[in-house]
This record gives structure tokens, sequence and C-alpha cells, in this order.
RNA sequence: CGGGGUGUAGCGCAGUCUGGUAGCGCGCACGGUUCGGGACCGUGGUGUCGGAGGUUCAAAUCCUCUCACCCCGACCA
């Protein structure tokens, strides 16, 4: 296409306010432009980036036997009302009324959906498995869009959806949406990792996310460098080690004011590691709480969550309510509230907590022995910890959401009604899953993994085109003859890597060379092609590989194929 | 939802403290000179100062309310 023609409103200065990279060049590059918060316009180089995305996710999800479908994205209450998650979801969901009053919302998804066409068209085990895609819209009314196109109101989202006759039948689906994720992830240039990750409100069943890292993303990841180990710090598990002896005195111990644990630990002169961390909680379903932590461990929230249910920490008032105790100096011995301990805190030694006495701490507890608890694994994982499962050594990264893959169950399948006769003719609900990938968070995540001070550097399989030919000297008539002639050749061939034609831009404005240069570099294809009068003098033309700024310059009549090849060894 | 911040020309900003009738750079239009890394000179157009109400002879500026957007946190199929 001719640049001339095209819609890229690139901007020199950098827009102020925001900080991820992707949104900055995405706005920069004339890719995106903000409609409202969380609502993105996607302008033509944007757009062409994502249908290249879709269609590697179409090919990929054909590749598995997935089918192509398109559900609609107003939804009547009552299927939401079904699963009971009209009730559970609360404002995140768009709801509106129709004229006749009837109450509808916005998809956020559609599992709903699917069980309910499943229910009414799936009668027979004959007829399963399935699975069905769509790329569609969804909208959530996010407390926070955020990070550019990484978190918005509206966005388009690849989900599918499996239907199984049974539990292998699933776990049959599920490794093929993780190979063909594999597969995507891989063509569309990003580094990522398949974590372990907490199913949330999708079902309570396993599943993973498919985590691009870059310090642009919203999620934590723990990666073992030893052995593969991966999961989102929501549902990591780690080793730590276990502590020497200890053995003090069982008694109170005068401590002034001191009401954290690293203060008591100063006090004394004692490691925090020999200090149980007591935490009053109050839990939506269990009440009051009272949870037991290793000094220097951190609580994880989420796996709390997953055992009280939602749960808020109490406040000075409450503990004196409750417990009787000023926060700082509770314990864990002698209160009759439900008591939850991580399974790092030794039976074995002595250890220091509250006296739950103001001012006063209490030192010899016993664990096991003094109080007990329920023992459960409640704890942040720590860049210091060591692999659980190899003992290897962990890191900890920030990483970008682009995909999941969740198994259902039945969880969806049985409100909804979607029930099949087996081969022993008895009726059994369907077995599902969901799968979903983000093509837009892909396009930011590859921004945010391939770009350099210049600008965009787009892997070559999802770049808005192949390669930028750019005469310098439009008045110049052997160089623009030269740069068209290019232009229809490179045009007819085909690309054996994309399976397609070869898509070429040629940057055809009356500018000067500086001006093309810079937008070139800021849009990011990976072949640029310069013709200019300098070279064309001795007779060349120049090649120049975005990613590296590795510049060859090579002979007129060799050009096309000179262009090809740097085409294919850059990646 | 809690905390912080910003709204002045298409974009980036100054002007607000101390009230006096709106400015700079870039971009844009036209003319000329330039032409291998966001050119230069000249000319020109551009604003309900986010909105509403109030104080005042006079409000971008002071007061009250409100809206939008951004950042941190909570939340996040």
């Amino acid at each position: 296409m001719r640049y001339s023609q095209l819609f890229i409103p690139t901007m020199r200065e950098v827009p102020s306010g925001i900080n991820a990279i992707s949104h900055i060049l995405m706005l920069r590059a004339g890719y995106v432009r903000q409609l409202a918060a969380g609502l993105f316009i996607f302008l033509p180089l944007g757009w062409r980036v994502l249908n290249k995305i879709n269609l590697i996710l179409k090919e990929e999800m054909e590749k598995i036997g997935a089918q192509e479908i398109s559900m609609p994205i107003l939804h009547p209450a009552e299927i939401w009302q079904a699963t009971g998650r009209w009730y559970t979801i609360k404002e995140e969901m768009f709801r509106l009324k129709d004229r006749t009053g009837r109450d509808m919302c916005l998809g956020m998804t559609h599992e709903e959906i699917m069980a309910w066409i499943a229910s009414k068209e799936i009668k027979s085990y004959r007829q399963l498995p399935q699975i069905w895609y769509q790329i569609q819209t969804k909208l959530r009314d996010e407390a926070r869009p955020r990070g550019g196109v990484l978190r918005t109101r509206e966005f388009i989202m690849k989900d599918s959806y499996s239907f199984d006759a049974d539990w292998e039948g699933l776990d049959r689906s599920y490794n093929l949406h993780a190979e063909a994720y594999h597969r995507i992830f891989t063509r569309c240039g990003l580094k990522y990792y398949q974590v372990e990750s907490d199913p949330g409100i999708m079902g309570d069943l396993e599943s993973h996310e498919f985590m691009a890292p870059t310090p642009a993303g919203e999620d934590d990841i723990v990666i073992c460098e030893s052995c593969g180990y991966a999961a989102n710090i929501e549902v990591a598990k780690s080793e730590i080690s276990t502590l020497l002896p200890s053995n003090l005195e069982y008694k109170e111990i005068y401590t002034p004011n001191k009401k954290s644990v690293k203060e008591v630990s100063e006090f004394l002169g004692l490691n925090e590691k020999y200090f149980i961390k007591t935490l009053l909680v109050i839990s939506e379903k269990n009440g009051p709480v009272l949870v037991m932590l290793r000094g220097d461990q951190e609580l994880n929230e989420k796996k709390l969550a997953r055992i009280i249910g939602e749960f808020s920490f109490a406040t000075p008032e409450q503990s004196l309510e409750i417990l009787g105790v000023e926060l700082g100096f509770v314990g864990p011995i002698g209160h009759k509230i439900k008591k939850i301990a991580d399974l790092s805190i030794q039976k074995d030694i002595t250890y220091v907590s509250g006296a739950n006495k103001k001012d006063y701490h209490l030192q010899g507890i016993i664990p096991g022995v003094h109080f007990d608890a329920q023992w459960m694994d409640i704890r942040k994982v720590k860049e210091e910890d060591k692999c659980y499962k190899c003992g290897g050594s962990l890191k900890i990264e920030k990483a970008i959401e682009v995909g999941n893959i969740f198994k259902l169950g039945t969880k969806y399948t049985e409100p909804l009604h979607a029930y099949f006769l087996d081969k022993d003719g008895k009726e059994k609900p369907i077995i599902m899953g969901s799968y979903g990938i983000g093509p837009a968070r892909v396009a930011a995540a590859a921004i945010e993994q391939n770009h350099d001070s210049d600008g965009i550097i787009w892997p070559k399989s999802i770049a808005p085109f192949d390669i930028e030919i750019i005469p310098l000297n439009m008045d110049d008539e052997k160089t623009v003859n030269i740069a068209e002639e290019l232009y229809e050749k490179l045009g007819e061939i085909y690309n054996s890597f994309a399976d397609r034609h070869i898509e070429v831009l040629i940057d055809d404005r009356d500018e000067r060379p500086g001006v093309k240069f810079k937008d070139a570099d800021l849009i990011g294809i990976p072949i640029q092609v310069i013709v200019g009068k300098k070279v064309l003098n001795e007779n060349k033309i120049e090649i120049k590989k975005r990613r590296t700024k590795e510049t060859k310059k090579v002979s007129v009549n060799k050009a096309v194929v000179e262009i090809i090849n740097a085409y294919y060894e850059t990646y």
C-alpha cells in the first residue's frame, strides 16, 4: 500500500501522563487512539496487526478441530441468572433493559451462551466432542482500565469452548488447547510462560495462564529456572529453609510500644524468623479468623481467601472488641475463634508472639502444644525461597496475561441442563472447558518485548507490513522509478513464511528523508528498503533490518532476491 | 471504592500563588529556499481557559459544586 493513502497519524511528542511503553508507542506510531477510559479505536495499522494475530489464531484453532461461530454480545438476563453469575458478578457487568423492561446484559464472556446452545442441540454422545470458538467483543465495566490496550472495558477476545462426554475427553481438549496456545504465542514472536493459575470465578478445577513477561504486566509470576515450575504468585508454592532449634523459656516479656515484628525483633535482638505474626481478619462467611505466619513471611491474600472466602483485615476497634487486645500485641494462644497457621511454622521449636496484653509479648511458644490451628499454605512466595519441586532457585517476574485455559467441568452445563445420552443410555452433563486469548494484549506484549528508543520492532509474523520501501528523493525520477519497480515486484512474491503474498508499504510521501526514517523506525516494519540518489549513483539500494539496524548495500539488479533473503533472515 | 494528580489551540506546555480581558514550541495553510535522520525564512488561521453557579467594575486566575482523564492501591471472566 501507499503511505500517502494510508492514515498513519504519527506523533513526535510523547503524550503526557501515560507510562506503559506499548501504550506510548501505539499512540505515537498511529496505531490506536483513545475514545474514553478503556475504549480504544484501532486505526489502519493497529487493525492490520490485530487481523494478523487473528489469522494466526484461526489457523491454529482450526488445526485442533475448532469451528468458528459467532454469538451475540447482548444477552438475556435469565441465562446468567441460571448459572448464578447474574448475582455473583457485581458492578463489572454492564446491565440494561430492553424496551419491554426485560433485564439484559452485555457479554463479559460466553460460557453461559455456549452452554445454552449446547443444551439445546447436543443430545447424544455421538455428537461429542465439539470445540466452538469465536473472535468476539467482550464488555466489562472495569474498575480501573489501564496500560492502554492492556485492560480495557471493551475488547476482542478469541474464546473457545470444548464439550466432552467424559473427563478424559476434557483432558484431551484442554491439552489440545495448551498445545495450540504454545504454537500461537511462538508464532506471534512472544516470550511467554505457561503458569499454574487460580481459576477465580470460572470454576474450581485446573487452569493455566499464558504469561508474557514485561515490566508493564499486571501479574507476578514465579518461575523455577531449573525444573520449569511456573505459577501465578496467587497460587505459587515454595520451600523455605527450616530453622535451627530454639529453646526459649516460656514467659512474658515487656515490650513497650513495640508492635510490628520488625520492632520487637530489633528490641529483643532475635531474628524475625523466630516470631509468629498473628493477624486478625474478618471473613464474610466465617466471621473473625486468627491467622498465623512466620515473622519473616507475608500473607498471600488469595490463598487465604480460597480457604475462608472474602475477608478484610480487622480494624483496631474490631481487635479490641473481638479479642480484647490492641493490634500489635495479639498472639495465637487462648482465643476461641477459628485459627489458620501457615505450614512454615515449625512445631518443634519455640517462637515469640503477642501476649494478648498491651506492651507484652510472649516467648517460648511451641506451636501445636500451646495452641493449635488449621495448618495450611497461606504464605506468599518470595524470590529467596526455593522451588518446592526441585529445590532450584526462583525468580519472580511481572507479566501480561495473554491467554488462559480453564477446565470447567459441569459448572455451566448442569445449571443450563446441557445433558446428553451416553452409550449406556444414561443422561449425563456435558463436560466443558473454556479457553481465551486477547489479541490486543498479544500486540501490546509484543511491543513491550520488542522495541527500542526509536519505536516498535514488530515480530515479522504480526507486523502490519512485511517490507517498507523508502524512496528518499521524490523529485528524482530514477529514485521513484526504481522504488516503484521494487514495490511492484516484491508485492507479487509469495511469502511462504506466512502462506500469503509479501505485503509492501511504499512511503511515497513528498517528505524529507529524515521524516521518513523517523516514521519508519517508529512504526516498526521489519525490513526497510532505502532508495536514494546518493547510493543509486553506485547503482545500489540499501536494505535495513529494523531489529538490528544492520544495513546492507546491494546492487539494483539483485535487489529483489536480497530483500527477500533479508526478510527471511529477520524474525 | 480509597489515595494522589491533571484539565488553557490538534499535540506538548507557560500563565493561576499576587484578578486587568490569553501566550510559547511543535503541527496546520500559503509562498520561497532546502532535501540521507523529525529543515529554514516569511505570512496566516486556530481557543465556549473541562462544565455550572457564585464573589467582583472586572475571573483562566478567588469560592462552591460537578464532570472527564491519568497514576498508585483495592478489584480484575
